[in-house]
DNA sequence: TGCCCGATTAACT
DNA sequence: GTTAATCGGGCAA
């Protein structure tokens, strides 16, 4: 039986906690998958939410670790991001994509597409895939509807420059399960 | 108040 | 390869 995560697990650094959530297990509602892809943000990075100080939005990053972050990205998606840290430092994980295992019925209605591999291989995807909306911004992790495993086996995780970003372009803080086909976009292979 | 731009996606040429 | 869809934050005036 997989070990559930509670929200003492995202009372670390950002770089602690990504690697280790690659290849859990998220559900919402009972739907949901493996993760296989998150980047990091830090009160700290210029791309992050957060730089520029507490508004409206992203009041939930400066609360406790362990909490849903969900906000609106270019007028049109949602995007879900865990609160990590202790209380304050305003820095977050950003769901990026999973391995759609739980649910796939429910997912394929609501985001319309044939292939599987484009259920919840981006941020945007993977919303709509669990129907995650403004409606589940500051809910903890650790409680219904939400539910997160600890992964079982050991899992390869690899690193790399964030995806659509125009500040901190060069920072590796993106990680991703190696060789998974359910990412949103491939991590460049050492030469 | 007005204007620009973004942690995106899908549908184009 | 390009572009439209669409809205909240940040900043200038």
């Amino acid at each position: 039986m997989p070990k559930r995560l509670s929200r003492g697990f995202f009372k670390r650094s950002v770089h602690e906690v990504a690697p280790e959530l690659i290849g859990a297990t998220l559900l919402f509602n009972g739907v949901g998958g493996r993760i296989v892809e998150l980047e990091a943000y830090h009160h700290t990075d210029p791309a992050a939410h957060s730089y520029n100080g507490p508004t409206r939005r992203n009041a939930v990053m400066f609360g406790p670790p362990g909490f849903a972050y969900v906000y609106r990205s270019y007028g049109i998606h949602w995007c879900l991001n865990f609160v990590c840290e202790p209380e304050g430092s305003a820095s977050a994980v950003l769901l990026r994509a999973i391995e759609p295992t739980v649910g796939l019925p429910a997912m394929r209605r609501r985001r319309g597409v044939k292939a599987d591999r484009l259920l919840c291989s981006g941020p945007g995807r993977l919303c709509q895939a669990l129907s995650i909306t403004i409606a589940e911004y500051g809910l903890a992790l650790d409680e219904p509807p939400f539910e997160l495993f600890a992964r079982s086996g050991d899992v390869e995780v690899v690193t790399g420059p964030r995806i659509g970003l125009t500040k901190a372009v060069d920072y590796p803080w993106r990680y991703g399960l190696k060789g998974s086909p359910f990412l949103s976009k491939p991590f460049k292979t050492p030469i």
